[in-house]
DNA sequence: TGTAATATGCAGACGAGTTTGCATTATTGT
DNA sequence: ACAATAATGCAAACTCGTCTGCATATTACA
């Protein structure tokens, strides 16, 4: 008697077919840009009445409406025309944040991962982390006020940083990281010490998820970028520093402590040396002209394109020493694809072409290899796609179900 | 009307619900090695005459029955006992298979994974394809009649091959791996050109799964070896042949091309030269006294034993040389733990010491090294492991429920 | 031997989804 | 204008699986 009451999370109770059919139908509007109740029936296959009661009850919380039908439908046909609902995607926004070392970024998207405004704050490379951290919250602030928004309606943020989270406790000391040329452990000053995400989520009071910019671009790059419909992806990042992200099965992969990737400490592929090189032909440059902060690359591209041999010398090294890490990391995972983003890679063939020319030299398995069409703002949409996978994610979980036993 | 009656794969069936709690009892059995009806209630929620109902239906199915209490369940108390019931793990067997340049071996095992049987027979290393599968198929059968059982009781199976499945297209031709040291990808005999699955599911009359011998003793080390309870591992083989295996969250991790892991085709790292040195040296030793078909590294291992310089100081570099193709792999994937398994991994501290020290350099955070505590017969159960995955997998498989959707 | 405690069996109620059937509404084509 | 067509709204009857509650069986312990 008494023992039968206990039973706790019930997974029989037959509301879990509710769950599941909600669950269901909602997936089918994310899915498709709009539905009629016939075709909801038919993506879902449970009964008509039971599809217009879940449709019923997904009008009912707001996240589906019903909307004009669209254009190919019109003249098809006699008959009653159908009525056409969509999934809202305005019942719920996101926030995706960037914080580098001489900017902060921040878009908003909503539950589709349409950008609805972005804003931007230059920041003094020298900031310490909570100043820092306070440019990101009101950076964000400012970004949704300026979408007409207020913080009740963003239901979820992600933010990626520049450089390591975690201070390596190793043989590596951070310090040697921080005065280092950024290939060694870098991280932005003061944030191995700080709780980025506690920090990050009091500010802006909701849960915010933290990672790795560079992950983050990857992320962006599969979801909207030149690694559409590929699912695990090398992803490198040619900019003022150098690095590595890579996707699995569409996901970040982190690793145990946040640094799967970051090829760029193995001393034999020689990144070092070829970063301080470019950094040095960037200043080089810079001292005759203007000296814009953490573009050293974009100078010598630009030396390059214009056949200065120093300057195409430099950036080939550059380019095959990303390409062996790239190398490195594809004979590691054996992805789909290699993306080369980040700022120089829209130098176009300058960097691209070494870069291919070397990798091929080093993979078993010729390898396709495409440049970033993402912009400057890849890392806050990767920011936002991680957010919206969260937040998606929990609209349709289904609770009782664990998709891993 | 007639458009109501064509929904085919319906998800809203309430019939639904119960394949869910039928598939939530049976997992709860695998699980646990004996329950009551009662204590089945309390694992999956579900009221006790549906507990009830379900536990008939296994008991129908011959999933599971009734079994004599346990030890300490005889004086627990007061009331009437509860009757036992636990899975059947003998409803099923699966056969794991491990074809090798000089060897094949096989083991059976039952649905919970225990050994039954397991069959061995030594092959030519120049054996061609058709004839190595054809040794492969019977050491399989005979494996399995040695247990007792016929081919229609075995459910499943899993084959774990040395070398690759795949011919590489790209720059490096085939037949330079196969005449090189073996760190070029190298393939068994013809291996590159037979459909090595179709030719064992043929022989055997079930679908077998194919998938490289590294990997599979990696999945072997996770589930009854020195790297359980780990999700993101790092496997290194040491042995006649050097290899590596990447497991994520559990899983081999193939990758595009199968080529996961073989990061040994980087020229920085020096392998090539390493793995020829103590070729070389195996062969000067067994030039002396008998001289084992694979085996140099024991040799060269026992040599150092007693104290050999020379061996020492082979064995220290091939022992570096794999740390540093470790390094590469712990950076691109940031794993929980580094296994060093493989025939080598024996040699205890001669091989494992430098191995832990070289690969302390170049990794960021300090990373946990264990040495394998398998057998020689870990791809075999790395490949019963596998098959198991998919039949238990399907045994729970819930039509209409997609866990990644 | 009797009583408490626990396990098990069984019947009726309930919830959710389904089917069937019919009426209604909005179009297209004649 | 009228018929044909298709979408929609709605209600009654049915199925399936689960839940609640009560009766019964079996054991330990006083």
């Amino acid at each position: 008697m008494s023992q039968d009451r206990k039973a706790a999370a019930r997974l029989g109770d037959s509301s879990l077919l509710r769950r599941l059919n909600i669950a269901a139908a909602l997936d089918a509007f994310i899915k498709a840009p709009s539905l009629t109740l016939r075709e909801l029936r038919d993506v879902i296959g449970v009964s008509r009445p039971t599809a217009e009661d879940l449709l019923a009850e997904l009008l009912e919380e707001g996240r589906v409406e019903e909307t004009a039908p669209p254009r190919q439908a019109n003249g098809r046909g006699a008959g009653r025309p159908a009525r056409y609902f969509r999934f809202r995607a305005e019942s719920g926004y996101v926030a995706g944040i960037d914080i580098g070392a001489h900017k902060t970024l921040a878009v908003v998207t909503d539950l589709r991962g349409n950008p609805l405004a972005s804003h931007r704050r230059e920041l003094d490379p020298g900031l310490d982390a909570p100043e820092r951290l306070r440019a990101a919250v009101e950076t964000a602030q400012e970004c949704w006020r300026a979408a007409g928004l207020g913080a009740g309606e963003i239901t979820g943020a992600a933010c990626g940083v520049t450089g390591m989270l975690r201070a390596p406790e190793g043989l590596f000391d951070v310090a040697a990281g921080q005065a280092g040329s950024g290939l060694r452990p870098y991280s932005l000053p003061g944030f191995t010490e700080v709780d980025v995400a506690g920090t990050l989520s009091d500010g802006l009071g909701l849960p915010v998820a933290v990672a790795n910019d560079v992950k983050l671009a990857a992320l962006a790059e599969q979801w909207k970028g030149a690694a559409r419909d590929h699912r695990d992806i090398v992803y490198m990042f040619a900019g003022h520093r150098a690095g590595a992200g890579v996707l699995l099965d569409g996901q970040v992969h982190e690793g145990r402590h946040g640094a799967a990737g970051e090829i760029g400490v193995l001393p034999m592929l020689g990144w070092e040396s070829a970063v301080a090189r470019l950094h040095a032909r960037g200043a080089e440059l810079a001292a005759g002209g203007a000296a814009p902060a953490g573009r050293e690359g974009e100078l010598v591209i630009a030396s390059a394109a214009r056949q200065d041999p120093e300057s195409l010398a430099v950036l080939i090294e550059f380019a095959e020493v990303l390409a062996r890490g790239a190398a490195a990391l594809a004979l590691a995972v054996d992805p789909e694809i290699v993306v080369l983003g980040g700022g120089m890679s829209r130098g176009g063939a300058i960097i691209a072409e070494p870069f291919r020319r070397e990798l091929a030299k080093f993979t078993m398995f010729p390898i396709e290899v495409v440049t970033s069409t993402m912009g400057a703002d890849s890392v806050a949409l990767g920011a936002a796609r991680m957010a919206l996978d969260t937040v998606v994610g929990s609209l349709l979980e289904v609770p009782g179900i664990d998709p891993r036993s």
